[in-house]
DNA sequence: CTCCCGATAT
DNA sequence: ATATCAGGAG
């Protein structure tokens, strides 16, 4: 894809949902330590899910010392909603452990140190570098990014990291804390997974998928 | 590649 | 019943 292509569909979809972020399905925190611990949750569960735990959860462990602390199968039973259980409850604590141990319990602010953190990938690091300290490390390929930076064409492949390689070379520097949030709003209203509605889609003229799915001549 | 695992929409 | 949801580890 041409970045000028890539810029004016940032474009149309910055003036569609930029004011959605006042709009409750986002993960909610209030720390760097929230929003590393919530990232880690969120994995294939809905925002909302994760955001019905915060509650209880911090509550509880407010900070990586008393995570660090808690009993395993304590947490289980606060987060069994966020599915994965499990593993999530293993590694929220082994993450709180290691911040105590080698980080003085403040969440790092560098790719490098997020990803030794257990249950902690490029693609929630880079949440937690963007959210908590503002920093555009990455673009943080989701499930959503994924599939729309695909539809549109702004890459050709299926693995996550060649995709954030794709998206970062196709938008400066500043724009991918945003084009995270927008193809992630596009994609969970508009292009959805099982049935895009590419009727009410505001960039189909400049879709891939649009074109080689809805052309005059298809069938 | 498989496994982890519950909630929700269709 | 099945697919999917702000993935990561083995």
């Amino acid at each position: 894809m041409l970045k000028d292509t890539a810029c004016r569909i940032f474009s149309v979809l910055f003036n569609q949902y930029i004011r959605e972020d006042t709009n409750l399905n986002f993960l909610e925190f209030d720390n760097p330590f929230q929003i590393l611990i919530m990232t880690i949750l969120s994995a294939q569960t809905t925002d909302r899910t994760v955001n019905s735990v915060k509650g209880r959860l911090f509550e509880a462990y407010p900070d990586p010392s008393s995570m660090a602390d808690a009993d395993i199968s304590k947490i289980e039973e606060i987060i069994r909603p966020t599915g994965f259980y499990r593993a999530k409850s293993k590694n929220i604590r082994g993450a709180s452990e290691m911040l105590v141990r080698e980080y003085e319990g403040i969440v790092p602010d560098s790719m490098e140190e997020l990803v030794k953190l257990p249950g902690v990938g490029r693609k929630t690091a880079n949440i937690v570098l963007n959210h908590a300290y503002g920093i555009d490390a990455g673009i943080a390929v989701d499930t959503h990014v994924k599939r729309v930076s695909f539809r549109l064409g702004m890459t050709d492949n299926t693995s996550p990291d060649k995709i954030e390689r794709d998206l970062t070379s196709l938008f400066p520097k500043e724009a991918w804390g945003k084009i995270n949030f927008l193809l992630i709003s596009h994609g969970r209203s508009v292009c959805d997974a099982k049935k895009p509605a590419c009727d009410k889609c505001c960039i189909k003229e400049l879709c891939r998928y649009y074109r080689e799915n809805n052309s005059p001549d298809k069938e």
